[in-house]
DNA sequence: ACCTGAACACCGTTCAAGT
DNA sequence: ACCTGAACACCGTTCAAGT
């Protein structure tokens, strides 16, 4: 039914590429171009402009995480939702230069929609629903952002002025991790029960 | 003991005129110097590069809500965290666009880390504190950017496909209030006890 | 120290023209 | 429809030269 091959690369490779230059720090459409073998001009019978190349990604990402766990009947309800919540965390930290760009369109792709589907099948109240995806792109935001920004930076802590922070500051350099990341969403669920 | 005024504008006025051009949504560095009256290059007498305004930009409306409502002795510690959550998301969603950089440099400016220790001072579990700014900080970056993209798009929803989104939109499309952010903040308050 | 003018090395996007 | 080549209207940053 499909034509044969009328472009010379795919769409999808095109996005992998994309993907590939966020990861590298720096996604230009000219650079884009260079790498798909295609002049800058030929990138706009793909994608409108960049952000449609953006949101593309995200929704891509978005698809990533198994799904599936949020509906595995195996697991309690509490646990389905833990499950993908790390699950979402690994996929996208695995591209966190691209997160900020998830975090923008985080409502207005389809798989965004299904994500929110099935949320709801495991915790029908919407408000409680909406208050976990707060505190899981939250949380993934901030490791996010303190992996492109080059982690913590040399931290110039006077004790005298921050005891309390100098106290924990042990606990506070393993806020980036799966363990805070799980503590945290047992809590947050926790108080939604 | 300072020097009298040797610069045709003061930094905070380069400031100014720079979260004004988020606002208005896009801050280049030719349109602040032309705003403020000099040419590009000059600007680099006041701040190394770009991303240093941003960063300035980004700790001085952190520094906008008032942090001592989270001493204040006639509230409750659940009470003076509430007010203060309440006070930064009015802070930051007055400028939406400028969110997206607080987020990224959330933990490196200096009125980052007096905001974590006031947070210690009435929630002494540094995970608690944590999970508590993941979840405001996450709440005030969904919004930011609902607000910039310009609201919810039109909303193509198949309500075969989508029972459960379509039996809620209601509480759906009233995500984005301070009733809304403060439920959910109660509840994450409410599991961190 | 502060500022200008001019340059350097880039951007995203458009569009006539070719196939 | 897909793609090239070239242009348009921008960027951030640097730097000699002036005050």
């Amino acid at each position: 039914m499909t034509r044969g091959p009328r472009r010379s690369v795919q769409p999808d490779a095109v996005l992998d590429a994309a993907l590939e230059l966020i990861d590298e720090g720096a996604l230009t459409m000219r650079a884009l171009a260079a790498r798909v073998g295609l002049t800058p001009g030929a990138l706009y019978t793909y994608f409108p402009d960049r952000a449609a190349i953006v949101t593309a990604i995200a929704d891509r990402l978005l698809a990533e995480a198994d799904l599936s766990l949020l509906d595995d009947p195996a697991e309690p309800p509490h646990r389905r939702i833990e499950n993908y919540a790390l699950a979402l965390r690994e996929v996208l930290l695995a591209h966190p230069a691209a997160v900020p760009a998830i975090l923008g369109a985080a409502f207005n792709g389809p798989m965004a929609l299904r994500v929110g589907e099935s949320l709801l099948r495991v915790l029908p109240d919407a408000r409680a629903t909406y208050t976990v995806m707060v505190y899981v792109l939250g949380a993934i935001a901030l490791e996010a952002a303190d992996r492109v920004t080059g982690s913590t930076p040399s931290f110039e802590l006077d004790p005298a002025e921050f005891p309390l922070t100098s106290g924990q500051i042990d606990v506070i350099l393993a806020y980036n991790s799966a363990e805070q990341f799980q503590w945290g969403l047992g809590r947050v669920l926790s108080g939604l029960s």
